[in-house]
RNA sequence: GGACGGGUGGGUGAGUGGCUAAAACCAGCAGACUGUAAAUCUGCCGCUCCUUGCGGGCUACGAAGGUUCGAAUCCUUCCCCGUCCA
């Protein structure tokens, strides 16, 4: 009887595994191992490893899962590799300065939340999660000092960002030096085929060869995602320049953050963060192109299409409605968060956290429902005329919640935000 | 170990005794315009209090002390970074 093939042909593997890719190093070398595993039926290992540095994860971290994903699509391994090891002596990568380190329950923590979050992409039961502090820890000082000797400062100095720092008379730390080395280990014990990363993992996964090599293994292919542009259209997203989108963010916020991108930014994030087709990206942008589609529209797709992979259709399809009814036509959403004041007997309002007086300011209210960075910074909103209740702005930094009110306050502060405070 | 240079607000970076909550630029925020895009323009941009006044208080120029009516600026000690020499 005859076996069913486990995998498809090379051919039709590497194309779809190609989309998206910046670079694959070296990519006759994939498909070599392509071939041996449709021939010997044994699956690749592929490696992704993440830092688990920050609590969760955002759309520019899962270009690179969304990679890992097509792999095990196509019936490979795919080992999701979380460093807690290795989050803990920092990436120098594309660092200006020598990152913090963590600390072990920090890094605990944070391993937790991202794997729930990954899941949201991978197949959890397919996936074969693994700790670098499994054999990092346990690695010897001797042992150490023997993965130093297999590789020399001067191709470590290479290195644009140690490089740089050098010249402009920043510090480098020697632990830095091991971060590259501690990673390339991780493949050795892995038994990589394939490592996986964004191109400013570029020296870092060739590393991973290196050691390999020196370790006597075959070598693994370095693939290589672009970096997903944040939504200030400039700098790479990250978390700490504020231009990201979480994958848990609740869908109107999700929404509305793709919506902001500028509209070239659209065609990458199409490329990076759906699953459509490099055919059908090229037809919407012929189509934007020559007039037939509004770039908003076109956007407005995408983010509905974004939403919807990690929230839902029921939820893309009402973050799409809402952003319609707000910022097209200007109404204030149809479900808007909402904030309980109690009012206690004494008059005074209390929120889960705090006392407030009876007729608190604007600016204070704000900032006491953290919706403001400060109360200076609330005055500064209202004085600009970014705040409106209950359909009117109010431009006064001392007015106060008035009280004969129902009770009830729909509240817009900027243009983004709106909530209704409602006081029982 | 020695010589020299440096540490300023989220970032770059001016400021060498009062006019400095600290220039300028970037980022950020609000408003106008719009498609919550981009570009542009205007304003704001430490925290806090009130009776919102060119109002009061507090905090801030690596740290701690000192000099002075007054310090980011002067002195002392310490910490940190870099360059060169060994």
């Amino acid at each position: 009887m005859k076996t069913e093939l486990k995998f498809k042909p090379v051919d039709e593997q590497l194309a779809y595994l190609k989309k998206g890719v910046s670079e694959i190093v070296p990519e006759a070398e994939l498909r070599t191992k392509l071939g041996k595993s449709l021939k010997t039926g044994k699956p690749l290992r592929v490696k992704l490893g993440v830092d688990p540095t920050a609590p969760d994860i955002h759309l520019g971290h899962t270009v690179v899962i969304r990679k890992l994903k097509h792999f095990q699509e196509m019936g490979h391994t795919a080992v999701f590799l979380i460093g807690d090891f290795t989050a803990m002596v920092g990436d120098p990568t594309g660092q200006s300065e020598t990152r913090p380190p963590l600390t072990r329950e920090q890094v605990n923590e944070n391993a937790q939340t991202y794997l729930e979050q990954v899941f949201r992409i991978l197949d959890r039961r397919k996936t074969e999660v693994r700790y670098n502090s499994e054999w990092l820890d346990k690695l010897s000082s001797y042992d150490i000092v023997r993965l130093c000797a297999k590789y020399r400062v001067a191709r470590m100095l290479e290195r644009e960002d140690f490089r740089t720092r050098l010249g402009n008379q920043q510090p480098i730390s020697v632990h830095e030096f091991l971060y590259p080395l501690l990673v390339a280990y991780d493949s050795v014990v892995l038994e990589a085929d394939v490592e996986l990363g964004a191109t400013e993992q570029k020296f870092n996964l060739l590393i991973g060869r290196e050691i390999q090599r020196e370790y006597n293994q075959e070598q693994q292919i370095a693939v290589m995602m672009p970096i997903l542009v944040g939504l200030d259209g400039q700098r790479k997203m990250s978390k700490s320049l504020g231009n990201y989108v979480g994958i848990t963010e609740p869908p109107q916020e999700m929404f509305g953050k793709m919506m902001s991108i500028p509209d070239e930014l659209m065609w990458s994030y199409y490329e990076l963060v759906t699953d459509r087709t490099p055919q059908e990206i090229a037809v919407l942008k012929q189509e934007v192109a020559n007039g037939k589609l509004h770039p908003m529209d076109a956007k407005m797709r995408l983010a509905e299409e974004v939403v919807s992979g990690f929230q839902g259709d029921d939820a893309a399809r009402k973050a799409a409605d809402n952003f319609q009814r707000v910022f097209r036509d200007r109404q204030a959403p149809a479900e808007m968060q909402e904030r309980r004041l109690r009012r206690r007997p004494d008059g005074s309002l209390v929120t889960e956290t705090q006392h407030i007086s009876a007729s608190p300011k604007w600016p204070q209210l704000l900032k006491y429902l953290s919706e403001v960075e400060s109360i200076s910074d609330g005055a500064r909103i209202v004085e600009q005329g970014g705040l409106e209740v209950n359909g009117k702005i109010i431009k006064d930094p001392t007015a106060r919640l008035n009280t004969q009110n129902d009770g009830t306050y729909e509240v817009r502060i900027g243009k983004k935000k709106f909530l209704r405070i409602v006081i029982e």
